[in-house]
DNA sequence: AAAAACTCTAAAGCAGCATGAGAGTTTTGC
DNA sequence: GCAAAACTCTCATGCTGCTTTAGAGTTTTT
C-alpha cells in the first residue's frame, strides 16, 4: 500500500461507513476510488476525498437521495441543492405531522388496551362520570339494525370515506361507535341515527365535528355487536327500575377492538351508555 | 358474482386501497379470500372481512410491520400488541428528533446557500458584528498549517468522530471551522489551536461546548484553505494599519462548503476573523 | 512460506408494494 | 346471443439503500 493512499477497509473506517457502501457508491459513480489496481481491481482512495464523501454524508443526513445527491454534485448547481432542499423541507414537515398523529394514535391504543384488561365483566352495568368528548360522525342512511352486520359495515365503510374523502387522519377509525335518539332508545325502538368516530383535540375543527357533554352515564357492557339489542334493552330497565331520567341520546360506544380471534367477526368490548338526570 | 361477495377490486375500492396489495396480504397470509372460484382462482371476499382488514391498516398506520402485524393476529394477545406498541412508540420519538435535528438543519442549509450567493466578493474586507456562537470543539494534535490538506482532514476526521463517540448528531458537520491563538495570529505565526463545528441551541450541553462571544470584527472573505496564510496576513496588516486592537483569537469560519464543482479540492466559502476592540 | 486479513465480483435479500406482460374470465351493451 | 369492455389471474421485475453471502484472489503479518 502506498503511503497517500487508502485502501477502500480503511477509507471506511476513518469516514465510519461501510466497504460495502463505498462499493456501491463507486458502482453508481457518487465517489470514485483515485486509483484502481490495473491487476488486482482493488479500490484505492485518497484522504482528500473525505470532503466529497463528507458532503455525500451531509446531503444524505439532510434526507436526500442519492440520485438526488449525485444529480447535484454532477451538475455544480447550489439552486439545485436548494431546490430540493425546499422541497424536503416540506416533506419533513409532513412527515413529523404523521409521527405526532401515529403517536397520540399508538397512546391511545395502550390505553384501550389497558382498559380492555381493567375492564368490568360482561353485563355489568355501571354509573359512570364520562368526561366531554369530540366525535366525527355521519348519519347512517339506513337503520342497521333491520338488516345485519352487512349494513353496518357499508355504514363504516361510508364514515371512512367521509374521512378519506375530507382529507383527514384516519387513524382514529379504531374508536368507533353509533348514536341513537333519546325517544327510539325510550320507546325500544333499535334506530341507528349517526356513526361516529372518537378524535381527540388534535383533530382539525370541520362541520362533522360534534361534541358529546359530559356528565352521568348508566353503562353496561358487552363484546358483540350481536347482542346490543338485548343490553340495550336492560340498561333500559335499569334506568326504569331506578328512576333514572335519562337525559340525552343513546350511544354504543366501541372501548376496543380486536378482531385476533376471529377472521370474520369483529372482536370487540363495546359499551352502552345513556346520559341520565337524578331527581 | 353472487350478491354477498365481492370481487379483489371490489374489496380493494370500498377499502381504499390496491389490488396488488390485497393480493400480497393474500399470499402472505395476512388476509385470505373467504372463498376462490375453483376453476377461475378469482379470490372472493366478504363484506366482513373488511374488520380484519380494518384492523390490519390501523396496526399499519401505527407503524407495525406486516409481519408483526400477521404475528399478533394469528396469536391473538394482546399483550403482544402493547409491547409491540411500547417498542414503536420509543422509535417515533426518536424519528421525531431526527427529523427536528434534520429540518433545523436543512433551514441552516438553505440560509448558507443565500448567504453564499449575497456574500461579498473575495479578498473583500468587512467589518462586523457578529453574534455570539456556540462551538463543538477539539483541541488539534498537529499543527496543521505545516503539513498539507491530509493533516487537516485527519483532524476532521478526528472532531468527526469524537461526535459519533460521545453519539451526538453529525448534522452539524457543515459548518466547521479552525481557530488560532491571537498571540500566534499578532505574531504572524500559522499555529492551529482547535477545529471546530458550530451548533445550535439545541446541541446537547456537553464538555466540548464553547460559547464564542459577540462583538465587532475584522473580516476577510475567501475561498480557499490554500490562501489562508496570505489572507490571514492581510487580515493583521488591515487591523494594524488602523489601529485596531485584537481582542481575542482567530477564528478561520467555513460559511459553505459545497464540492460540487471537484472530486477533491473542498469547494468553500471562508471566512477569517477576528475580534476587534476600537479605541 | 504459511496464515491471517483483506478485497474482488456477482447475486440475493430486506419492505411494501407498483407496474407490466400475457392469458383467461366475467360483465356489459346491443 | 355475441362481441367488446372490464376485470382477474400468475409470474416477474423494479424501487431504495444498503447488507449479507459465496467463492475466488491479493496483501500483509508472522
Amino acid at each position: 500500500m502506498k503511503s497517500e493512499l487508502l485502501s477502500i477497509g480503511e477509507m471506511a473506517k476513518i469516514n465510519n461507513i461501510s466497504v460495502s457502501t463505498l462499493r456501491l457508491y463507486d458502482e453508481i459513480g457518487l465517489i470514485k476510488p483515485c486509483y484502481i489496481d490495473g491487476e488486482s481491481r482493488y479500490r484505492y482512495y485518497n484522504i482528500r476525498q473525505n470532503a466529497r464523501l463528507d458532503m455525500i454524508q451531509y446531503m444524505k443526513a439532510l434526507g436526500m437521495e442519492l440520485k438526488e445527491i449525485k444529480e447535484v454534485l454532477e451538475s455544480g448547481d447550489t439552486k439545485l441543492i436548494e431546490s430540493i432542499l425546499i422541497r424536503r423541507k416540506k416533506q419533513v414537515k409532513e412527515q413529523m405531522a404523521n409521527l405526532n398523529l401515529q403517536l397520540a394514535a399508538i397512546s391511545r391504543t395502550i390505553e384501550s388496551l389497558e382498559r380492555y384488561r381493567k375492564s368490568p365483566s360482561i353485563g355489568m352495568i355501571t354509573i359512570e362520570y364520562i368526561p366531554h368528548r369530540k366525535i366525527y360522525s355521519v348519519p347512517t342512511s339506513m337503520n342497521f339494525y333491520d338488516y345485519g352486520i352487512e349494513v353496518y359495515e357499508n355504514e363504516l365503510k361510508k364514515l371512512k370515506n367521509s374521512l378519506i374523502k375530507h382529507n383527514l387522519p384516519q387513524i382514529y377509525y379504531c374508536n368507533a361507535g353509533t348514536t341513537m335518539k333519546k325517544e327510539s332508545f325510550l320507546e325500544g325502538r333499535l334506530e341507528s341515527d349517526e356513526i361516529f368516530v372518537l378524535v381527540d383535540d388534535e383533530f382539525p375543527q370541520g362541520e362533522n365535528i360534534k361534541r358529546i357533554e359530559s356528565g352521568m352515564y348508566v353503562c353496561i357492557y358487552l363484546d358483540s355487536f350481536d347482542e346490543e339489542a338485548e343490553y340495550a334493552k336492560r340498561l333500559l330497565e335499569y334506568c326504569e327500575e331506578n328512576n333514572y331520567k335519562v337525559a340525552g341520546d343513546y350511544i354504543c360506544e366501541v372501548l376496543t377492538e380486536f378482531s385476533v380471534f376471529d377472521d370474520e367477526k369483529r372482536g370487540m368490548f363495546l359499551r352502552l351508555q345513556v346520559p341520565v338526570a337524578f331527581r
